[in-house]
RNA sequence: GCACCCGUGGUGUAACGGAUAACACAAUAGCCUUCGAAGCUAUUGAUGGGGGUUCGAUUCCCUCCGGGUGCACCA
């Protein structure tokens, strides 16, 4: 399908390329942001008046002449400095609400990435510790994102970089040896381990040769050591069986989990083609390091001096690895913002490597702040995902016996679990990823408003119409014409367009944006007009537009991964 | 010290360089004998300060102030 909005820069770019053959035109149409100004519009006339000297009304005014308007424009009309704004007909409609209807699941996929492939990184939790809210950030965004990715045409490959290497696990060993209990960890896994390291990082506070005896161990356990290796095994099936249960309930799934140890037999060959190119180097201490040109950005460390590897070696190999398996045009690591200096570095490095042509993108976002309580895993302070979405999905469920307390229990506690979990999502999900996350219970958990259950309780109603209305179909429909029908429709052809930005920015918070606008025509509608009891010719236009928003809504919240419900 | 991110109504947020800065929460006043009130309608209220670029700046540049983060053997 054709973006609308495509189809008119085309009328645009003609229309000025006759009036001024031979100019280079970068045309632009956009959403005016008063509806009253029409359904898109073009600036060009302003960008062209500057450039050619002349009144940039004149000039719009006689492009608006010039413009073959087609049928499914209504009108073209120029305002203010020298906008073109451009009104879709109410007959457009007409064949636009069974375009969605028979595209259904497909309506808002378009195909900029057909035939190319993108590898993401979410999620990759460290095993051995719990995962945390804040680890909701990664994993819901990186989900949200390689959806809409898919959705634009992209093969999607999520390899999940889990953490299960490093001096961390050292130190874990270390613990273990020294403090640990097998039956007792066997017993309860996660929470046993992570007193470990939480023990570890206080006993650190007395004696800071510790810190030494974690690398030692960690040293070992790279070297081969029997002990070590069976220990770390261990560690790591026990980890993953928790992680998934929690990656289950999210609905979050990944095609591969290669994690930091998958790489350890292929570190050997970057360190030496670095070494070898001369692009590693030894550094004051002794350790391997790549000086970077910019003097601002500190060298990036490839090899303690000790010998063992750290996070960037991993990270090369990694690399170097994605692109041999896939050879994709875009890596996407999914990591939060504090990083981004080491992803500088990474990059850099490798460029200098030439480990590959795709682009390389650091997708940062904030953090996760917690004015309630303050969040350390080496305390052992920290609010489990686990825990939020108990208490989400305990939340949404009391709220659903108040509301609808004739819903079978099996369907109630299933509606719970989608808005608790749906809600939890969109919290993270609705604003800019690079803006901070101020964790509270409250908007966390707000059920209300602008939030999941909002678009899934608009979505539910739209879904009792459309089952009440169909015994009522006539078949013929009439034009569109209240204000309340059109403000809805108007916004539905914008939504591959809006998903197609949101793939290019790699900004989910676009889509929820978009899906709560819509939800708020769909609910203002509801208010103003009936369906049921219009005339039939009326009462079929309206079951068609509502039809084409549930196709909507169900499409754009699947993209943010969370689930509607049919009736609530 | 250097670098990066963020400063928008009381609170939490939105706005690809565009037109009168958009929503939600909270507050206030209304709307269920009418398709589901987890809803609708209305009212009050904001771009940290100062320069610059531009026909036009919340957006880009500079500077100051405030908050956060990162800077050689952590991941």
């Amino acid at each position: 399908m054709v973006f609308l909005k495509e189809k008119i820069r085309e009328l645009v770019a003609k229309a000025a390329t006759q009036k001024f053959p031979g100019e280079l035109l970068d045309i632009k149409v956009e959403y005016p942001g008063d509806p009253s100004h029409g359904d898109y519009s073009s600036n060009v006339a302003l960008d062209l008046g500057k450039k050619m000297k002349m009144n940039p009304r004149a000039l719009a005014q006689e492009l608006a002449q010039m413009i073959q308007k087609p049928e499914w424009i209504e009108k073209i009309e120029t305002a203010g400095a020298g906008f073109l704004n451009f009104y879709l007909a109410p007959k457009f409609f007409e064949d636009f609400l069974d375009e969605v209807k028979k595209a259904g699941d497909d309506y808002g996929k378009s195909e900029v990435g057909k035939g190319k492939t993108v590898v993401t990184d979410t999620s990759h939790p460290n095993v051995a510790k719990p995962m945390g809210v804040h680890h909701l950030l990664s994993t819901i965004i990186g989900n949200a994102i390689s959806r809409i990715l898919a959705a634009v045409g992209y093969t999607v490959v999520r390899d999940n970089y889990l953490g299960d290497y490093g001096t961390q696990f050292g130190k874990l060993l270390y613990a273990y040896k020294t403090w640990g209990d097998e039956a007792t960890v066997k017993k309860d896994p996660i929470p046993e381990l992570l007193k470990l390291y939480v023990k570890f990082h206080e006993e650190v506070e007395k004696d800071e040769q510790l810190e030494d005896k974690g690398r030692a161990e960690f040293k070992k356990l790279e070297q081969g050591d029997a002990q070590n290796r069976k220990l770390w095994k261990w560690v790591v099936e026990l980890s993953l069986q928790e992680f998934q249960k929690i990656w289950d309930r999210l609905d979050v799934s990944f095609d591969f989990i290669h994690g930091e140890s998958f790489y350890e037999d292929k570190m050997q060959a970057i360190v030496d083609m670095g070494t070898s190119r001369g692009i590693f180097v030894k550094g004051e201490k002794g350790a391997l390091i790549a000086p970077l040109k910019d003097p601002n950005i500190p060298p990036c460390i490839i090899q303690k001096s000790d010998g063992a590897s750290l996070y960037a070696t991993r990270d090369l190999a990694r690399i170097q690895y994605w692109e041999e398996t896939w050879h994709p045009v875009l890596m996407l690591n999914v990591v939060d913002m504090a990083q981004e200096l080491y992803f500088r570095q990474l990059f850099e490095v490798t460029g200098m490597l030439k480990l590959t042509e795709a682009r390389n993108l650091h997708i940062a976002f904030g953090r996760m702040r917690f004015p309630e309580k303050r969040m350390s895993t080496r305390k052992g302070d920290i609010i489990l995902l686990e825990e939020l979405l108990d208490e989400a999905q305990a939340l949404a469920l009391k709220i659903v016996e108040e509301k609808n307390p004739d819903l079978p229990a099996a369907a109630k506690k299933e509606v719970a679990k989608k808005v608790g979990v749906g809600s939890v999502k969109y919290a993270v999900l609705a604003q800019n990823r690079l803006t901070d996350v101020t964790f509270t219970w409250d908007k966390m958990l707000s059920l209300e408003g602008n939030s999941a259950p909002y678009l899934q309780y608009a979505y539910a109603r739209a879904k009792s119409i459309l089952r009440k209305g169909s015994e009522k179909r006539s078949g013929k429909m009439a034009l569109l014409h209240e204000p309340a029908e059109l403000a809805l429709a108007r916004l539905l052809p914008k939504f591959p367009e809006v998903v197609a930005l949101s793939a290019a920015e790699f900004k989910p918070n676009l889509i929820a944006n978009y899906l709560f606008e819509l939800a708020s025509r769909f609910s203002s509608f509801y208010a103003a007009c009936d369906v049921l009891n219009a005339e039939p010719e009326v009462r079929e236009a309206r079951l068609k537009l509502v039809e084409a928003f549930t196709v909507v809504t169900k499409n754009g919240l699947k993209l943010l991964g969370i689930q509607v419900n049919e009736e609530m």
